[in-house]
DNA sequence: TTGTAGGCGTTATCAC
DNA sequence: GTGATAACGCCTACAA
């Protein structure tokens, strides 16, 4: 069922029951009844096809998301789930990806094939080779995260930096003097992971700015990294008595490591960090933390995706976010040394 | 850039091009070199809506995923990767739309707009409208998860029924005799939800065969709910000494409750279930369980649909999955009563 | 071995 | 208020 079969039920020519479908110019009231019953009873809808080619765009998105192999984080899970939704909403289409660093097949099929109208970047580094790639096309993007120079792009981002030195902070004023920063992978920080490498610097400043001592450990996304890396920290330096994560993934391990080593927290060892709203709360005991709004951040990015595609030539915009830090039961003050 | 402007800057016609890209008739080696490095030069690939129009395909599938309002569990999101994965290898690309019953919308518009070739469907009802709107749409199908009338479709499922079977026999075998079903949440099975229902009917033949006591819970796919509701078994039901859980999104607060009731696993209360793979392993203690295969699952459905894009008047196939049950530490025999 | 031309289903310009 | 027609970029049957 095409449009000209529907034209010739209707008995009108193709142009008016594209008008009729568009409204883009006056069709008479009965016309425009006849034709509408013709399309119910046929489902007929545009061939998507005919209409991107003619119209020069597809009314599609890409997302391209970490590669699958990985286990996605809650918060990237989370992400995800918010652009699907905000897309719909905007009757976009989403076509999601895996891509490591450039899945090159899919990855060129989509920008050079002219498939999608934009594309939206997850688990960007500060160097990341897929946005020169895309300026070139001429693609429309937005990433999630920055990377080293992020003046000329658009992005969404949380500030990693500045929230891993306020958890710093909020544990220094609470007479804690050795803190550990437990963050992501060494594979994803070698491999200039900007969150992570963020963290790390927030953490320095901070750590040097409070006067206290800072370890950096690197953790696994998953439980069982969580768990290993906790029971190093407690037999590598027993001194440190809190720690600061950006590792949301792993936080049932270090559950578990600190309940086999008889530590309660956070009678005996205070925890902070940067996770999603869930995690946060299922911890035990639920977790202060500044509650990262993966949501919010999906939401705004196709926001400003449907902004920089409409505009191609608009300056570029973003958004950093720094949402505040919830108290809840993971911290207390420095336990006193016998 | 298109295909016009690569044969003019290669001094050939857009026939020659066409056919040094496709190889579908022969083309001079000098001919073909000259057109490879304009192409090269510019980066091109044939248009997507173009191909498509000319084709009558779109080489891109559907996936619809259950509406991102509920949380998808481990195994959805691990069936989800696998079918990126696989369709990445087939060149296929992979438009996910949320879909709760007929989310109207986007449903339409990627089903009567020819959007894509074939759509899998999870999370699917024992009676599915998607399935009927499908079929009367002409549009090629999979499953995950099979209707109460599934010979005329394509589909792939684990056997919940059986499964569940199994597992309350080894329960039994091993002197369990009041046994509990942990069922998924009360909505879901009130919907229709295939793999609820069926695990529902194999608890009650398992349970009557096995002449022991049953009784099933309901349970929300989340750690909170399933702390709830095993106090709730605990404490409703004391004399219940297992159960057989298919809601693997609540396992870690089974544990909590059980913890804090100051039960301990396997020796006051054993646990056996149908869950993925991580989620078993990362249990405390290591649940036994049937691992649901969903990475395969995903592959599977995958290729499946494929089979039947290029074959519409191919008869029906499907797979249905009865993974061994892995004996792993939170089973063991039913503690003798004082 | 290569070129010409028609048509896939739409939208939009031009003409009535 | 409506209809004929060109054009979007590609593929392929037909011709040379």
């Amino acid at each position: 069922m095409n449009i000209g079969e529907i034209a010739r039920r209707a008995g009108v020519s193709r142009s008016t029951v594209s008008y009729a479908l568009s409204g883009k110019r006056p069709v008479s009231p009965e016309t425009r009844a006849r034709i509408q019953q013709v399309i119910e009873e046929f489902d007929y809808r545009p061939n998507a096809a005919a209409r991107a080619l003619k119209e020069g765009r597809t009314r599609t998105i890409g997302l391209f998301i970490p590669p699958p192999a990985r286990r996605l984080t809650y918060m990237q899970l989370e992400f995800v789930a918010s652009v699907l939704e905000a897309a719909a909403q905007e009757d976009l289409d989403v076509l999601v990806s895996p891509s490591g660093d450039l899945q090159e097949h899919t990855f060129n099929r989509l920008i050079d094939g002219r498939r999608v109208d934009g594309v939206i970047l997850m688990e960007i580094k500060l160097s990341d080779p897929r946005v020169p790639r895309l300026q070139k096309a001429n693609m429309p993007f937005v990433t999630i995260g920055h990377t080293a120079q992020p003046d000329g792009t658009w992005w969404v981002d949380v500030d990693y930096q500045g929230l891993v030195g306020r958890c710093v902070q909020h544990l220094a004023d609470l007479g804690h003097r050795e803190i550990a920063l437990i963050n992501r992978s060494t594979e994803l920080l070698a491999g200039g992971y900007g969150p992570g490498l963020r963290a790390r610097e927030g953490f320095g400043d901070a750590v040097s700015r409070c006067g206290v001592t800072g370890v950096e450990y690197p953790c696994g996304d998953d439980v069982r990294s969580g768990d290993a890396c906790m029971e190093r920290i407690l037999q590598e330096r027993p001194e440190v008595s809190a720690a600061v994560t950006v590792n949301e993934a792993a936080l049932p391990g270090f559950q578990r490591a600190l309940h086999r080593a008889g530590l309660s927290v956070p009678r005996d060892f205070s925890l902070i960090g940067v996770a999603a709203q869930y995690w946060a709360e299922e911890f035990h005991p639920p977790l202060t933390s500044a509650d990262v709004p993966a949501a919010q951040m999906g939401a705004e990015a196709v926001s400003l995706l449907s902004e920089h595609i409409a505009d191609p030539a608009a300056p570029p915009r973003h958004l950093l976010l720094s949402p505040p830090i919830s108290l809840r039961e993971s911290v207390s003050r420095a336990p006193t040394r016998d």
